[in-house]
DNA sequence: TAAATCAAAATTGTCAACAATTTCAGTTTG
DNA sequence: CAAACTGAAATTGTTGACAATTTTGATTTA
């Protein structure tokens, strides 16, 4: 009833959202240790949540865990690993992309654009983590609509790639290339929405 | 020092584990809901560890979370989803083989012999849950090996499928398979071990 | 009788305190 | 001087208590 939630208090799953998206921008080095107090401080919570979000971010392979010494930020994948990890990336979202443009609702088409204002929007004020979450947001989109089970092994491995390449891209390319792929959606055209994301995911 | 550790105290990885190949062997049905006192009572732990192993094996896909309401056994995946999903894992495991093959040490390899005499062990005792377990130890050491960092996916890949198929194998087959599989790792054949991969992972 | 209501029970979410372990700085010892 | 030792500080692991939420089951009401 009472509105006054002006003060947010953090949920786990937002500290874990809000951390992987620091994590992809690069905002921490590699191997550099996380310490739950630090964070529990930052997001005036208690050390409980903090772990939660450690151990989730663990298991989707941003930080690596050792037993009594907490988590560091994992280190950079091998130029051969991220060639297999884009590989099955490419194949599971070309999976779900079929069912999406089947199943779609126009809800969905719906959010799907405004996904895509959003990404823009990211791309043109030029902020890193913004352009990471949004581009994560937006391929979430479809993965998880078409497949909940799919859903958190497509999303250990885009954060591995994103979290290597994030730096380096160029975001209008990358513009180009989403708007390819939710045109072709929009027009239920399956071969260009797969050929379109081929492109993307390099 | 004092070595009266007779009475197990279990870490939340062990628990984790344990779990884990309950799930796979089908010990709990289908969108069964998991309490975390029941299960801290049968550990002899707090509910802290077993909150940890829910948030890991969630992650992993096994179960599912929803706020407030607690983890519950992930319903059975589509075969579609599953086709898929073995595309993915066979694709991850090949990778890993070769690398596995160039790299593995004596002790490696002799750790890999141990892994397939407990599997075929299993497989006389005709235990499911210690087939399941066995099975995931042997894949999981060349993956292992190969990358740390594939390996938290082709975890999430195998569980998933592990949990819809395993009630259906022939345990003697099964045997042959991997007997092939190492018996063409143990003389360095890259692509006798590829083939045979294939054949196991359908 | 069937739907709505409400209190009690069960369950999850969070926290602060304490135990166990690791890290680090200073000291000793060869 | 370098290596080994030692104790204090920092950090993670676990627990029990309490708050918040959901579920259950009995009672009321139309």
């Amino acid at each position: 009833m009472s509105d006054r939630k002006i003060k947010e208090d953090y949920t786990r799953e937002e500290i874990c959202n809000i951390l992987r998206s620091d994590l992809i921008a690069g905002k921490f080095s590699h191997n550099q240790p996380l310490r739950e107090i630090t964070l529990a401080k930052r997001f005036g919570v208690s050390r409980g949540p903090i772990r939660d979000a450690f151990l989730k971010l663990t298991q989707e392979g941003s930080l690596v865990y050792e037993t009594n010494r907490g988590v560091r930020v994992h280190s950079a994948i091998a130029d051969d690993e991220r060639r297999v990890m884009m590989n099955m990336r490419l194949q599971l979202e070309k999976y779900c992309m079929d069912i999406y443009i089947d199943q779609a609702t126009e809800t969905d088409l719906h959010q799907l654009e405004l996904l895509l204002e959003r990404f823009k929007a990211a791309c043109l004020r030029d902020s890193l983590p913004g352009v990471a979450e949004c581009d994560l947001s937006l391929h979430r989109h479809w993965v998880a609509r078409a497949s909940l089970n799919l859903e958190p092994i497509w999303l250990g491995l885009s954060v591995r790639i994103l979290m290597k390449y994030s730096r380096l891209e160029s975001f209008d390319e990358s513009i180009e290339e989403h708007e390819n792929i939710v045109n072709a959606i929009l027009v239920k055209d399956k071969e260009g929405a797969s050929k379109a994301l081929s492109l993307n995911i390099i």
